[in-house]
DNA sequence: AAGAAAACAGCACGTTCGTGTTATTGTATT
DNA sequence: AATACAATAACACGAACGTGCTGTTTTCTT
């Protein structure tokens, strides 16, 4: 188990400054505890495997092996322990790459002590704590990419719902259930859009929705 | 400009108590105040345009037009409005059509008040405030399409390629006609795919290939 | 008030798909 | 040698889908 009263944290920073001051604070804090403290992701990789804390506070930017491939490899033999990267950068391409690596949380630097201590908490009842900053870029992704679809704009409200229900795999029969229409109809919503897609089944229609 | 040194917020929220509520707290809190409340989509799509926030702050479940759909429509004519969703549910189909459709930030209901003047001050500043659940579930979606199927993997190379065939939308007969096999094969091969991937139609058979 | 667009609904016909059943051949695994 | 699995193939039947055509009602725009 690693319900444990006090949280054991390790730390992979290459700034000795940085890495002692977080021993520090996590070893002053009641309820947590500091069992590592690595400067390298070759060290880490090597020593976390054989004390396994519950934890890891992993800064992104890391001489030789970077941060982002130390949390892959972390976490292909460790998938269930939690990692928060810290950062200086708030760059998208470098928050995306950790947080696919499978990175549970993201902080910046300047993150005060006490919020710290609270994204480890909160790390560990299954949240994913990150900077508001860092949160925008990841809601701008959600934001750009999907509205790839010029077509499926050209769709009316009506369409659009069908064919969201159309891509979750409901059959015609079930779709009319749903939005309390008949099938009949479903298939002349369908038809017009299909004519706008451009498309000739149902899986071309999900695709292009899917913006694949 | 928007920048004024009381920041002004309007609350779309079909429960009455909630509403009055917010109102309160909002008018309540030295550099807050409340312009506007509305009890539904429709009344607030007519009434904003001419009585301009800084935030809006809205329920994601209304009655008639959906807290999703008064997002869109907003953010077309406004688009430089911020705009905070406030909801019960942690669903993540929610959540990701409320971000798609332009919302800064998402906070579950039992948010406490000062946590939600916090959210204001820090979306006005450019932030995305989120509940750090409703974060996992973005993180989540970051993390998800990369790491496949265990699913699909359980296929053999064979049901790979004709899956991969069928989900760019070809036809059985199409599938047989690029590798050189009858029709009547690639029906047994994508009976065997269904049975293993427990599904009942190409549609849902795609979405699981997709991660979907 | 007139016209356009959207939503609704039905029927018909042919195609595509999902599934039950059966069978041959080749390749591993034991 | 025996067993298991993958790949190939065929037949049949009903369900689901795509499309051509027609029609009414509501809603929005002009």
């Amino acid at each position: 188990m690693t319900e444990q009263s006090t949280i054991t944290v390790s730390v992979v920073e290459d700034n000795d400054a940085l890495r002692e001051g977080w021993g520090v604070l996590l070893k002053g804090s009641p309820g947590f505890t500091c069992i590592g403290a690595y400067s390298s992701a070759e060290e880490a990789l090597e020593k976390i495997p054989s004390n396994i804390p519950d934890v890891i506070l992993m800064d992104i930017n890391l001489p030789g092996i970077s941060g982002v491939d130390c949390v892959k490899k972390l976490k292909k033999n460790l998938p269930a322990i939690s990692i928060i990267m810290i950062t200086v950068h708030e760059d998208s391409e470098q928050v995306f790459e950790a947080l696919k690596a499978g990175a549970n949380g993201y902080l910046v630097k300047r993150t005060p002590p006490a919020k710290i201590l609270e994204a480890i908490d909160d790390v560990l009842k299954g949240g994913s704590p990150m900077s508001s900053q860092i949160a925008r870029l990841v809601v701008q992704s959600f934001q750009n990419p999907p509205a790839i679809n010029d077509e499926t704009a050209a769709l009316t409200t009506r369409e659009q719902e069908i064919l969201a229900l159309l891509a979750k795999g409901f059959r015609y029969k079930e779709i009319g259930e749903s939005l309390f229409i008949s099938t009949e109809t479903v298939r002349g919503h369908l038809r017009h859009i299909y004519e706008k897609l451009s498309v000739r089944s149902r899986t071309e229609a999900v695709l292009k929705y899917l913006g694949k």
